[in-house]
Order: structure tokens, then C-alpha cells, then sequence
DNA sequence: GCAAAAGTGTTTCGTTTACACCCATGC
DNA sequence: GCATGGGTGTAAACGAAACACTTTTGC
């Protein structure tokens, strides 16, 4: 590690070994990460088990090393709180600054966002004090976690009208109609079937399927009942998910067919950010 | 100051007063400022008095004081270096984290960008080390600062296809072929006069500016020339910038209206995220 | 008076929208 | 067999793109 002496020194076992000739910040990561899950989007908390706001939940992040970038200590941090790591890239949502955000000392945060595959949420399952919540179910977070919350649920927003995003939220295989329900649960409403289609179509994104056996939806897989999940208060005594209607078994009218994502497509209109509207 | 003594303390009149348990990094915050001037976007650039990279020219910037939000910050180094003090907002372009991008220590930088219109660079005048640069002309730049930059370009022209900030960079009087040179210099592209005017007049941003006398465009005011600029000789040996035509004077055919933006219009135009095409 | 810039309007074409009927499946 | 969800096509309306002629001004 190259070091300028002039500005700051380390003093091995030194009660306060690491010192500056300025005040100095420590630095942060979160992340925000969201699948799609039953119908409904949901976000990845974990529980604090430290104060401050011990016991709240927070989105996974920690103390960024210096030996290591903002993105690369974002995804260690998630990996160890969670052990999730996402087969998509993270984003920079941007750093939440203001001076008293957290009462120990002044903490920059860089926060992030992601997109994972209900196939990847099993992962996470090990980790003792995360679970996923409904976006419109979350309890009551730490810090400023709610506006860290505010703007990535808008920045969703934004990214899924010019960007193919919606797909990283997905399995590998999905119908149509799974796809215009995602697009539904998340911009919050109701587009016409056959237009839907007819533009997700005409726009090559899509690849037929190749019918093996059966494709199983992740989305009908039993999943954790809400209520099992060890929440706070404040968040079961939020009244229960109405946008998300439970139809975990099968649908009726099946029979269409099952399509993946032209990956070759998929990174182009990424490039373009055309407005897709339905 | 809220502080806990049990990760860092403060030693008044030691040499290295700042201590704490764990190592923190410096963080610092950098603004890319643009302006529209001389038929050509440009950008604000500091030279650098002090190593390292002392000479070479860089975005205003430094470090973050502890008592002060990033965009604080990076206001306050933006005054205090070019005097400048943005009408606009300025906006988060994100971090950048990179462990090496500052020799002396580990340096996170916030960067920012905004949009000034020519009126406003007089005030950056009298800022001893301060110049405009066109965009197709910036000299090396210090530390990672060409990766800012790049990315200060790439969003420009994203949100300037799908948000109103055009007008940020013009005089509040200006014409539709003023706006349509503007647009087609930092897109990089021609548009149909005939459709870029009805769609511009449509979409109800403009206003037709009261006739107050003889309306003078801030692009028409003589500046300084490029070759009187101190500049590196890195600068001046590229190319002349091509898409730029320089007639300063007075446009033939000039006989149209004069335009005023339609605030109350631009505010909804940005909340909505058109993709303005031409 | 000529060249270069700017004002104006219409037609064509493609895309978007709205809408109706039939089929498949589960209870 | 009925309710629900899903597949398909078409006509009308709108917005985008292409395009020509006239007017103004500076040299």
C-alpha cells in the first residue's frame, strides 16, 4: 500500500491505530436487492443484531474496506449477511450523505441495487436474520434506509420502462403473460393482453423455449409462508399484500408457450433505453 | 458533534489529531460543469497547483468536510475554486471507488455534473486557474478524471433525450434553431428543422419571450479566445474542433421568434421522462 | 442579387390503440 | 359446463417522417 506519511500514519497496537491529520468518514455500502416471488416484488432484509437500531431491519451492507472497491465491498457484505450473490450486476443507485444519518460517528453510504432470480433467493435461506419482504409490506428500517428504499423503488421504476430489466427478475423460463404480470406488479398497471404481446414479441427479445419435459415456474414452488418469517410488529400489523393476489398452483388457460430471454437482444436494448410502454 | 469514543477520538494539537479503531478513506467530491457557448458544449476545468498531478487539469473539487452533505461539499469546492454557483441543480453522477485512482491515499470520490448557461461563466472569470474547455477538446486530465468525464457525457446525453435540461444551458431568451444547434451539437446528430419546431412548439416548454427592445443571445457576446487560454501544450496540439462553426456575429434569415421557457411546463416534462426524438 | 438561414404546411407511412372471438383448463 | 385465463387478428386514430417553396439578411 503506498502511503503519504504527511497525512495520516498507522500505529500497530496503538489503542487508535489509525490516524490522520484530518478528519476522516467511514464508508458504507448497501444494497437493495429485488425479486419477484408469488406475484409480488419483494426486497432482502436483514436483522440488526448490533446498535444502533438494533433489532430494525436494514439493508445488507456494511463498512467498505480500503482495499477494495464500493462495488466489491458491497458484494462481500451481501454475501456474508445473506451468502446471496447475484447472477446480475449490482448498480449504483448513489450515496446517501447526510451528516447525522447514523449517531456513531458521519457515515457515507453507497447504495446499490440488483435484480435476482427467484432460483437464486434459495441461497439465501441459511442466513439467520434475512427475509424477504413485499415492497408494500416493508417494515419500518434503520437509519435512513427508507429513503435509501424511496429511491431505489423509483429508480426501478425508471430502469424498467427503458431497459429490459424485468428479465433478470425472472427464471430461466416464463410465459408471456408471468412477464406482463411483473411489469403490471411493478409499475402498478394493466396493460392489454395482445398488445403486450404483440410489442414483447415484435421487439426479438424473446426465444421460444425448448420444450423439456415440463418447465417448472419457480414462481407455484412452496415458499415461506409471510407469517413464519420473523418480523417486527409494525410490519404484520401492516394490513396484508393487495396486489399480489395468491394463485400459487396453477392457472387456468395454460397451454401457451414458454419462452426464454435472446440474450444477444436482451444487451442491446439494453444499450438503446427505447421507452417501453404496453 | 455526536462521537463514540469507542471507535475514534479526537487529540487536540497532536500531530496526527484525527485516531480511530478501524481505517477510514478520504472522500472527496468532483463536479463536471457544462455550458453551452460559441456553438459548442463545454466544460469548467481547474489546473492543479499542488501534487500530485500538479499542473494538469482537473474538475473543481476536494475534500468532503465532515460537517457538510456531498452536494454541500461540492458546491462549496466548486465556489471556492471558479466562483461558480450553478442556477441549476447539480446531480449525482455516482461514485467512484477505484483503490488506486489517488496515490497519496485511498481517495472515494462523489461526482456531480450540472449545466450552466453562458450568462452565468462571467462570474468564473476572475478564478485564477480556471478555463472552459469544449468537450471535443480536453486536455489529460488528473487522476481517474477522464473516467468521470466520460461518464459526465454518456449521462448528459441520456437525460437530455428524455428530460427538458437543454434550456439549463441557454439564456433564459433564445430562438428554436438556437435550441435545435444545441441539441444537434451535444446528440451529435441533424433533425428536420419542420419537425423539431412543430414537436418543440407541441410539446408547450416555450413561451414567446416578451418583445423587451432587442433581445441580445449570450452566445453572440465576443469571449475570449481559445489560443489565449492557458492550456497545456497536450491541448493545443489536437485538432481544431470541427463540429463546432464559429460564426459569432449574426445569422442570416434571423427574423423569428424569441422563446422563454415555460417553467411550470419543464417541471412536468422532467417528472415524466419523455423520449424527446426530433 | 446571391448565398445561407429560417418560417411555414401537407402528405405519407408506420406505430399504437382499442376491441371481439375462440380455445384450453380446472373446478 | 362454466368461469377464468390465454391465444389470435383487424380497423381506426394518432404521431412521426419526409419533403418544397418563400422570406429575410449580410456580403
Amino acid at each position: 500500500m503506498i502511503m503519504d506519511t504527511k497525512t495520516h500514519r498507522f500505529v500497530p497496537g496503538a489503542e487508535f491505530p489509525w490516524q490522520y491529520k484530518y478528519e476522516h468518514m467511514a464508508v458504507t455500502t448497501d444494497c437493495v436487492i429485488f425479486t419477484y416471488e408469488d406475484w409480488a416484488l419483494k426486497v432482502l432484509l436483514v436483522r440488526r443484531g448490533e446498535a444502533p437500531c438494533k433489532g430494525m431491519w436494514a439493508f445488507p451492507g456494511g463498512f467498505l474496506r480500503n482495499d477494495e472497491t464500493a462495488e466489491q465491498g458491497a458484494l462481500r457484505e451481501l454475501k456474508e449477511e445473506t451468502a446471496l450473490v447475484p447472477s446480475s450486476p449490482i448498480v449504483q443507485l448513489g450515496v446517501f450523505s447526510d451528516v447525522h444519518r447514523d449517531p456513531r460517528e458521519r457515515v457515507l453510504t453507497v447504495a446499490f441495487y440488483a435484480l435476482v432470480k427467484p432460483s437464486e433467493v434459495l441461497g439465501g435461506d441459511d442466513a439467520e436474520e434475512a427475509a424477504w419482504f413485499p415492497v408494500d409490506a416493508v417494515p419500518p428500517l434503520a437509519f435512513d434506509h427508507e429513503k435509501i428504499f424511496d429511491a431505489a423503488m423509483e429508480r426501478l421504476r425508471r430502469d424498467i420502462h427503458f431497459q429490459p430489466v424485468g428479465f433478470d427478475l425472472l427464471d430461466e423460463t416464463f410465459t408471456i403473460p408471468d412477464l406482463q404480470r411483473l411489469y403490471e406488479a411493478i409499475l402498478g398497471v394493466k396493460f392489454d393482453r395482445r398488445n403486450f404481446q404483440r410489442k414483447i414479441l415484435a421487439s426479438g427479445i424473446l426465444e421460444e423455449a425448448p420444450v423439456t419435459a415440463e418447465p417448472e415456474m419457480e414462481c407455484f414452488k412452496e415458499s415461506i409462508p409471510l407469517e413464519d418469517m420473523e418480523i417486527t410488529p409494525e410490519a404484520v400489523s401492516m394490513e396484508p399484500i393487495e396486489r399480489a393476489p395468491v394463485h400459487k398452483k396453477a392457472r387456468p388457460g395454460r397451454k401457451g408457450g414458454w419462452f426464454t430471454l435472446n440474450r444477444k437482444r436482451y444487451e442491446e436494448l439494453k444499450e438503446e433505453e427505447h421507452k417501453m410502454e404496453f
